[in-house]
DNA sequence: TTTTCAATATTACATTTGTAATAAGAGTTC
DNA sequence: GAACTCTTATTACAAATGTAATATTGAAAA
């Protein structure tokens, strides 16, 4: 059981998605990463590293005159907080509803197919 | 395609859930149903209802001296604007590892696997 | 070594969210 | 009809979120 934090925004989303992808890296390049899908500050981006350090979501560590941030948790860590978070939220912890909304709306690649077979036989023995 | 709503909080999803099961309702009726749940000044209740009011998620009729709060959109269709941004937010539009997590934790009722079959069943065919 | 440029640190400010306090009106009770 | 009670309306206020401006520092360039 790990230690859940506290929530991310939307846009926190969004900046710790780039820390993933890119690992250790200068505010700069996430900055630079970030402008692509949405153009802000470099101070507004540099905010939100910052507080995600203090939500203890990043670390960072310095580089010269430079500050390195660096996710803290595994990005699958942080999806099973969301993951619970959002099923107590807003589905009464049961599923049933958000599978029904699959089969309405969406066409689901091969891979996902493949985790969800397995899901169903794990779920039938036992 | 319906209008999709700014989102809930945390604590209006839990107002809206008791807005749902009871129907059209006075403040106080909500109030004390969530109060169950966690305690809170009736005010501030009624304030969550008014800006649920403002949000557009629910509408209010005067009944005598009182307002009588009410949905104006469907349980289902709130969810299927939750889900979307929570799948837009957090997972990459991908639902892997939706479906891995659940593998990984949760055993699952046999209403939740005869939706996933149906799913299933129907991401194949096509 | 003075100027310049980029990164950092500090401060700011509007909006949203969570939680109410307080004031004012209306129905009910003596 | 004065007092009490419940509801409503108005206002408040701190924390979180989104977006930055400004000031300072430190390296690079001239």
């Amino acid at each position: 059981m790990q230690i859940s934090k506290k929530n991310l925004s939307k846009t926190e989303w969004s900046i710790m998605k780039i820390c993933w992808k890119k690992g250790k890296s200068t505010a700069r390049t996430i900055c630079d990463e970030s402008y692509k899908e949405k153009k802000r500050s470099y101070q507004t981006i540099k905010t939100m590293l910052d507080r995600l350090v203090n939500k203890g979501y990043l670390k960072r560590e310095k580089f010269g005159p430079l500050w390195l941030y660096e996710p803290t948790i595994s990005r699958s860590n942080a999806l099973t907080n969301a993951i619970d978070n959002f099923v107590d939220t807003v589905l009464d912890n049961t599923l049933t509803p958000l599978f029904s909304h699959f089969v309405k709306k969406e066409k689901l690649s091969l891979e996902e197919i493949k985790a969800l077979e397995k899901l169903i036989k794990k779920s039938k023995e036992e």
